[in-house]
DNA sequence: CGGTATTTTGAGTATCGTCAAGGCCAGTGG
DNA sequence: CCACTGGCCTTGACGATACTCAAAATACCG
């Protein structure tokens, strides 16, 4: 936790941030005086449903897990946040969910009051918590979306695109390397089995269902490899989410 | 689509509306003057997917379907909206779901550019927009946790308890009657199956596995009433969801 | 190179989707 | 008033899919 908390890294973190972009420097200097930088290693908890937050981060790396513990010992997981995202229930009540850290993970803190003080203040800063919140809104859709589908190879095939869309700019998880397209899984089969609700042994299943009709390659658990996207595009059923051009940053022009 | 637009209609239509209740005088004046009333019909479609909706509207009674149409022709709804909620992606891009009707629909109707001109000059009416989105957010969550039963029946016992909680004071949806607590399922067989990801067939199945069980008694397709609503919350695996206390305005005092 | 956690595989059972048929109810027209 | 029709809900039978529990293989880390 304890890690260096100048000024210019802050400075570095806030800039790398893509919500901060277009703020007045008069924010941004407001701004940068206030936040602390944070860090967790996997699996330890930022914060557990049902706790007031006292302060609202911005994830500058690594993912979090959105996750409820259920009453059988489960655990549902209900959102993935990744560099960029924010949370922390600006202006509203207590955390529904537990935030926990996938990964180590890197965050930019806020406290609480003083970040109200100025979204107040600043209209702008208001602005971008709207967004975000909108963003994450279009993002939890689009996971009902992928949940709805049946099978689960159709849902992994869903998250697999998911991580492609959204995630492109994120830590390199997705990667052209010769023409190939290859892709970081972020998250442990268990995590991930939570998160497509299912169990690790149907996941793994569903992975080597892909594998053995030749849709992605296996490199390692965690490095996949894409053969053949519209198959998996075809298979997740949402072609319409996936728009011509969606993937466009991907193959700029492979003819 | 023609009724009465008339100043006190629409005078009454604002007060109703929840979110509007401590917004000052003269922002009240000035949203009844640019607001429209319309109505629509069952299954009829206020916008579609990729539109720009002209306007945002506040539910005044009725329920909303948003839903995506599947490439294989079937239907995917991803969240039901009901009095008080807002929708209309004010200050961002077009829709990502189609809005469609279920059963009859009054809406509240601002023009988006006087809409939004307004939340620039009066925060109050930003705040309330951001609010309602945070709550949308709210309701996108619980509904993945209940998408991630594995079984249908819990998934069901899951929407009853939603509709409990979340929409008691909904059109009269709920009620308690000598001693008996009775819901109006507020959607048909068809729709309430592509929204519990599931088949028709499978939910009629589930609806009388609960009857059976003596969990709820079955009146009539739309009218049901709990029998035991512990064993209920018991089914849907999300208890704290539901914690103690969220059901009493239901039983007040039920000693 | 060993030890541990994670992933994978196997076999049996539970649950669901699918297709087809039957039942119920409301509205229509004789 | 009653038969008819269409839509929706329900039931039945069968195949597809996933969960569970247990064990083996693999990857990861010191």
């Amino acid at each position: 936790m304890n890690r260096s908390n100048t000024d210019s890294t802050k400075r570095d973190v806030l800039r790398r941030l893509p919500s901060f972009g277009g703020l007045p420097p008069d924010l941004l200097a407001e701004l940068g005086a206030i936040c602390r930088l944070r860090s967790y290693r996997h699996d330890q908890l930022i914060a557990e449903e049902g706790e007031r937050l006292s302060f609202v981060g911005f994830i500058s790396g690594g993912i979090l897990r959105l996750q409820k513990p259920q009453a059988d010992g489960r655990l549902s997981i209900v959102g993935l946040m990744v560099e960029g995202d924010m949370f922390g229930r600006i202006f509203n009540g207590a955390l529904h969910f537990t935030l926990a850290a996938t990964g180590d993970v890197e965050i930019c803190a806020f406290s609480r009051e003083l970040f109200e003080e100025l979204a107040t203040r600043w209209p702008e800063l208001e602005r971008l918590v709207m967004l975000n919140i909108l963003n994450e809104l279009d993002s939890a859709r689009e996971w009902m979306l992928i949940l709805t589908s049946y099978r689960v190879t159709e849902r992994l095939a869903g998250f697999l695109l998911l991580i492609c869309r959204r995630w492109t700019s994120v830590a390199k998880l997705v990667r052209v390397d010769k023409g190939r397209l290859r892709l970081t899984i972020p998250v442990n089969r268990t995590d991930l089995a939570h998160f497509l609700a299912t169990r690790p042994e149907s996941l793994s299943r569903a992975f080597h269902a892909l594998a053995d009709d030749g849709l992605i390659r296996l490199h390692t658990p965690y490095e996949i490899e894409i053969l053949d996207l519209p198959a998996l595009l075809d298979l997740s059923g949402s072609e319409d989410l996936f728009t011509p051009g969606s993937f466009e940053d991907l193959f700029p022009r492979q003819a």
